[in-house]
This record gives structure tokens, C-alpha cells and sequence, in this order.
RNA sequence: GGAUCGGUAGUUCAGUUGGUUAGAAUGCUGCCCUGUCACGGCAGAGGUCGCGAGUUCGAGUCUCGUCCGGUCCGCCA
């Protein structure tokens, strides 16, 4: 037996206790023949005592950081209690200890703050690891898996595995291709999701699935974004929209409550996806603040009008002029406003200037365009947004998406600023009635917005059959009559952030049909790569409809990162390098000739 | 594919206008220390300034290229 106790449970009332205790050595703290150490394990650490003697004994072996000792004694009360740490009302005076194995001193020191830098930390992760905000990452994690897992199985779901290795498919982000032996050139891929899959199995009558699942995508990455990921992949049968939404609003409370302690109150606030391009300029909405867009250069408004009138070349020949109101920053200065600008005029967010009125204390009204606008233009414009006295109203004018872009990111970066933004407030919102498809420019096509199993809004699927999806005048494609159509799809948003997606699927062949149609997937290619879904199709699909959360991002908000690396066990660079096992790499000769491949 | 920041001691960083022997903190090693818990004191070791060219009397510093890492845009149904 290497213990009786672990080194985070011993308390003052196991005082007397003859304990062993076996973990790694965090400190050794020597006072000439007196010697105390830290001793560290996944549940705690525990300050041991080692007498005169033992003192020597430790010496004479050269123990240090990290090495594995076990260690026998007796439990006693300490005099100098340490409050900082949970056994700190005791420590343990060593009668006789044993090294279970010594340690190379390790390239960065494992405390909570360590001097470690990012990639020597990831090429050493097992010792990251070690440190106790990456455990509690990985305990919160394993806490919120076990939540998802309790109320699907609660709610009678049942988790099915699905295969990794099935095939390329088109349409959506590139595929992890894997090369087959036994079928010379040919090729699996990874899953970028078990969509299908999931599909069938409600074909096949488990009307309740659960999964929680790894999925691959061959896409750049971000902090946000890694190769490998991992979702909480659901699917009912027998439910619209609305069953749907009431059900994973009942996981990601229980999750809350479960993890946080939070318990959110009522439903979770709806907004439609052209309410939340239009407010927020986004379709994945921070919530927890509201500074929402206000357009200037909308019809039916006076403001036209004064745009109009004046010279102001900037407003009256954008496309778009958007503006919002930021609460109490009327007094920034010439220094402030310049970095604002600088940072509008960044490459990533591509504007070719910022224009801003400070609505002052005294109600008076000072712009940077103040030669185009009288005072009480420019009053009405304040007025327009929505400002109190005090406000900066901040303006950005150019193309209509890139301006819709740019003041989005204005406004979650005047939100960060204000303090707004706090990590540990967590609004959720249902964003909905999605467009079914977007616009290809390249290819002067369609294609889907959320997946091509995504059924349309009933009331436009006459729509989508009636109409061909050739788009003629590529200039007014907002005109054809696909553009407008709805999906019957829906994202969650956690603070800024989708963290999960879902939607009513398609379950019937014609319509599934016309929907790969739609995407200019030919009747041939359907049938080779899809010809397993149509055929389960003819087979008596039940009406179905799912969701899936991406889990790394919810546990990097639940746990107040940006980066969901922080989650990851083992995670990969921003190359799609995993820098402790120095992957990919490559394969022996011999392993290529009986993949039937030849490198270029 | 593009933008941007960084690479100097084991580690985290500083390094002025291009100028003599490249510094600090921490870690490491040795000695001292009986109540520390970021222990303290003294001493010491530790450097291919990512790599390669170039400019120059002289490059950690300037230029070009290249590699590696971070962040972002495009991309990610």
C-alpha cells in the first residue's frame, strides 16, 4: 500500500492518525536540521516534517523538485497554521520516508503561476498538467461531460457510438482523409461531425441519441479552434423546433447549475437571425451588454434626410453608415479617439476611418464632422441612437458588410473596455430563423448555411421547389428567390460565442433531393455519397430534429479562457502540431508502398 | 493564402544612437540557518543573442531571407 490518505483530506480532527502519504515533492524548505516539504498530489498538498536525521537521509540522496516520495508519520496540529492551503492546520511528522523514484528538474517550475512559456509548456504538458489550474480545467470539464451526460440519460436518451472512419463527402470544411490498405486508392475520412449518422439511427427508431463525440475538420485554427474537437452531438425524433429548443435549454441550464451553481431563471431569451444582424451586427450576439447598432442611413428616418442634405461624402455615398452609442465615453481624448481609428483602419478589420460624436454633460454636441452638421443635426443624430448625455457615439461608413463587421467588433471591443463583459455572467440566447442558404460568390452558387440535411421553413419549401437555383443576374442575387428562404435552424449563444447548433432535418427523399440540388450536388454524385441517407429515406424516416454543442468551447467560457487549448488535455498548436509527441511526422517507406502512395 | 507580434542564461524578460567584458529576476549547484510555507543569508556555475546572408572598422541592435511560436483575417456546412 503506497498511502492511507490522499494529500489534500487531512484536517486538524486527524491529529494523532498514523498516516502514509505518497506524491511528488513541490518545495523543500531546509532550516539547517530541520527540513519541510510540500508534498503534491491531484488532490492536494500536505506539509511534511522531517527531523534532524531524516533531514541528513534526504540530503544525502539530493532529493528535489518533483521527485516521488512516500512518506510515513504521524498527523499533528501545526503551530504555524498556513490558511492558504486546506491541510494547512496540520502537518506530518516524518518517521520514516522512502524515494519511489527521483526527477530531472523540470524545464519550467510547476506552480499555479509558473515562469513556464506556451510552447514549452505544451511540449511538456504532462508536466502542465501537474499545476493546478490545467487539473481544475480538465476536473471542470469531466464535471460538465458528466452533467450532459445525467440529464440526456435522465431524459432517455441513450449514447451511441458511431464510426471514425467512414467517407469524404462534399460540401462543408475540408475532410481528414485516411488511406486505406485494404482497398488500394482508395480513402476514409474523419467525421467533421456524426450528422448521418445520427440521422439513421433515427430511422432506425432510437428516437432519443446522445453522443459525446471527437469530430475533424482539415481547417485553419484559431485559440477558439482546434483540428480535433469535441461535441455533445444530439438528435430526437418525433419533435419540432420548439420540442427541441425546450429540451437543450433544459441541458445547458442543468450543466450551469450543475458546474456553476447558476440557476437561469425562465426561458432563454429568442432573437431572429435579422434581428441580431441588425442590432448587433452579428449573428452570434453578446448579450451581456447593449450598445446595440443603430443604422443612420435608414429609410423613413429624418436622418436621411440630413445625410442627405449635407456634403458629407463619407455618409452620402456608403453603402451603409452604422453607429453606436458608448455609455459615458464622451470624455476620451484626442489620444483615445486617434487608437480608436488606428484600430478600425487594422488590416483584419479593413475600415478607412472612424467618425464620433461626443454628446457632452452640457447636452452639446462635438463631432469630428462638425463643418457638414449643425449643432442640432447632430443632436438629432444622438438622439436617433439612443444617447444619454455623456455618450461617444462612435460612426463607421463604407460597404454593407464589411461595415456590419467592423462595428460589431467596435462594439464588443467598447464592451470589453467598459468592463462589460464579465466572465463570469453567462447570458444565453437562442438565435433563430436562419437563411437556409448563403451566397457563393466564387462559384456563383448556393450553398447551405448550416448543412444540407436542414429543412426549410414550411411555409417556403413551395418556394424551394418551385424555383431553380440557377442564379442568373449575379449582381441582384438578394433578389432570387432562394435567398430568402428559412431554415428550420437554430444556434445557442453563450456570451458572445455559438456553442451549439442544431435544426430540423429533412426526412423526406424528394425533398432531400431537391435540397442537394439546390447545392448543385448532381443526381449521380448524390446517390455515391448520399445514397445510404436517400435509401433509409425510402424506408420510413421519422420527422427528426437535433443539436450539437461544441463542448471544448463550452467548458473555455464555463471556465472564464479564450482558449479552449486550456481544456484539452493534450491539445494541438495553431499548425495542427502536437508539440509534446512533435505530430505529424512521417512514415516509413515501407508504409507508403502498402498504402499504394507515392509523395510528390 | 494574408496581416501582425515575438525568438537573448534552464525559465521569464531588459539590453539606450551600431561601440570595450551581454544584464536582472527566478531556477540550478555549494555552504550557513529549528517553524517555514514566494523562507532567509553568502558564494558560484550557467549565453552559437533561432538560423543564414548582407551593410559596416565594428551587429544582440540595421537590411534581406529563412525556421519556430502567439494572435487575427480569409477559411471553419
Amino acid at each position: 500500500m503506497f498511502r492511507t490518505h490522499t494529500c489534500g483530506e487531512l484536517r486538524a480532527a486527524d491529529s494523532g492518525k498514523e498516516v502514509t502519504l505518497s506524491g511528488w515533492i513541490q518545495t523543500i524548505r531546509k532550516f539547517g536540521s530541520i527540513t519541510f516539504i510540500d508534498l503534491r498530489d491531484r488532490y492536494g498538498i500536505t506539509q511534511l516534517v522531517l527531523d534532524e536525521t531524516l533531514t541528513e537521509a534526504i540530503e544525502k540522496q539530493n532529493a528535489g523538485r518533483e521527485w516521488v516520495i512516500q512518506a510515513k508519520g504521524m498527523v499533528r496540529e501545526r503551530s504555524n497554521k498556513n490558511p492558504n492551503i486546506l491541510t494547512g492546520d496540520i502537518e506530518i511528522a516524518v518517521s520514516e520516508f522512502k524515494v519511489l523514484n527521483k526527477s530531472a528538474v523540470p524545464p519550467f517550475t510547476i506552480v499555479d503561476d509558473t515562469d513556464g512559456g506556451d510552447d514549452l509548456r505544451m511540449k511538456y504538458r504532462y508536466l502542465d498538467l501537474r499545476r493546478s489550474p490545467l487539473k481544475k480545467n480538465l476536473e471542470l470539464r469531466f464535471a460538465i461531460n458528466r452533467a450532459a451526460r445525467n440529464y440526456l440519460s435522465d431524459k432517455n436518451f441513450i449514447e451511441v457510438e458511431t464510426p471514425y472512419l467512414i467517407s469524404s463527402t462534399p460540401e462543408g470544411a475540408r475532410d481528414f482523409i485516411v488511406p486505406s490498405r485494404l482497398n488500394a486508392h482508395e480513402f476514409y475520412a474523419l467525421p467533421q461531425s456524426p450528422q448521418t449518422f445520427k440521422q439513421l439511427l433515427m430511422v432506425s427508431g432510437f428516437d432519443r441519441y446522445f453522443q459525446i463525440v471527437k469530430c475533424f475538420r482539415d481547417e485553419d485554427l484559431r485559440a477558439d479552434r482546434q483540428p480535433e474537437f469535441t461535441q455533445i452531438d444530439c438528435e430526437m425524433s418525433f419533435v419540432e423546433q420548439e420540442d427541441v429548443l425546450n429540451t437543450f435549454e433544459g441541458l445547458i441550464k442543468s450543466i450551469l447549475k450543475e458546474v456553476k451553481g447558476i440557476e437561469i431563471q425562465g426561458a432563454i431569451p429568442r432573437m431572429s437571425f435579422a434581428d441580431a444582424m441588425k442590432d448587433y451586427g452579428n449573428d452570434k450576439p453578446d448579450t451581456r451588454f447593449g450598445m446595440l447598432v443603430k443604422n443612420l442611413k435608414t429609410q423613413h428616418t429624418v436622418h436621411l434626410q440630413t445625410l442627405n442634405e449635407s456634403t458629407f461624402d463619407v455618409f452620402n455615398k456608403a453603402e451603409t453608415v452604422l453607429a453606436i452609442s458608448v455609455p459615458g465615453a464622451a470624455e476620451y481624448s484626442r489620444k483615445q479617439t486617434d487608437e480608436l481609428i488606428e484600430w478600425v483602419k487594422r488590416p483584419q478589420i479593413g475600415m478607412g476611418g472612424l467618425a464620433f460624436i461626443k454628446y457632452n454633460q452640457d447636452g452639446s454636441c462635438k463631432s469630428s464632422f462638425d463643418k457638414f452638421f449643425t449643432p442640432d443635426q447632430l443632436t438629432t443624430f444622438a438622439e436617433f441612437c439612443g444617447s444619454e448625455k455623456g455618450d461617444l457615439i462612435l460612426i463607421l461608413a463604407g460597404k454593407e458588410e464589411r461595415t456590419r463587421k467592423a462595428i460589431s467588433e467596435l462594439r464588443l471591443l467598447m464592451g470589453e473596455r467598459l468592463g462589460l463583459r464579465d466572465p463570469e455572467k453567462f447570458n444565453l440566447l437562442w438565435v433563430t430563423d436562419f437563411p437556409l442558404f448563403e451566397y457563393d460568390e466564387e462559384d456563383n452558387r448556393w450553398v447551405a448555411r448550416h448543412h444540407p440535411f436542414t429543412s426549410p421553413k414550411p411555409e417556403d419549401v413551395q418556394a424551394m421547389i418551385e424555383n431553380s437555383p440557377v442564379i442568373t443576374d449575379k449582381e441582384n442575387y438578394l433578389q432570387h428567390p432562394y435567398a430568402s428562404i428559412k431554415a428550420n435552424a437554430y444556434d445557442m449563444v453563450m456570451n458572445g460565442n455559438e456553442i451549439g447548433g442544431g435544426s430540423i432535418r429533412i426526412y423526406q427523399k424528394d425533398l432531400q433531393q431537391k435540397m442537394f440540388a439546390a447545392l448543385g450536388i448532381g443526381e449521380e454524385e448524390a446517390q455515391q455519397k448520399f445514397g445510404f441517407l436517400l435509401g433509409a429515406f425510402e424506408y420510413g424516416a421519422p420527422p427528426h430534429g437535433g443539436i450539437a454543442f461544441g463542448l471544448d468551447r463550452v467548458c473555455s467560457i464555463l471556465g472564464g479562457s479564450d482558449s479552449i487549448r486550456d481544456f484539452i488535455a493534450f491539445p494541438k498548436n495553431n499548425n495542427g502540431r502536437d508539440m509534446m509527441i512533435d505530430a505529424p511526422g512521417p512514415v516509413a517507406e515501407k508504409q507508403l508502398k502498402e498504402l499504394n502512395i507515392k509523395l510528390a
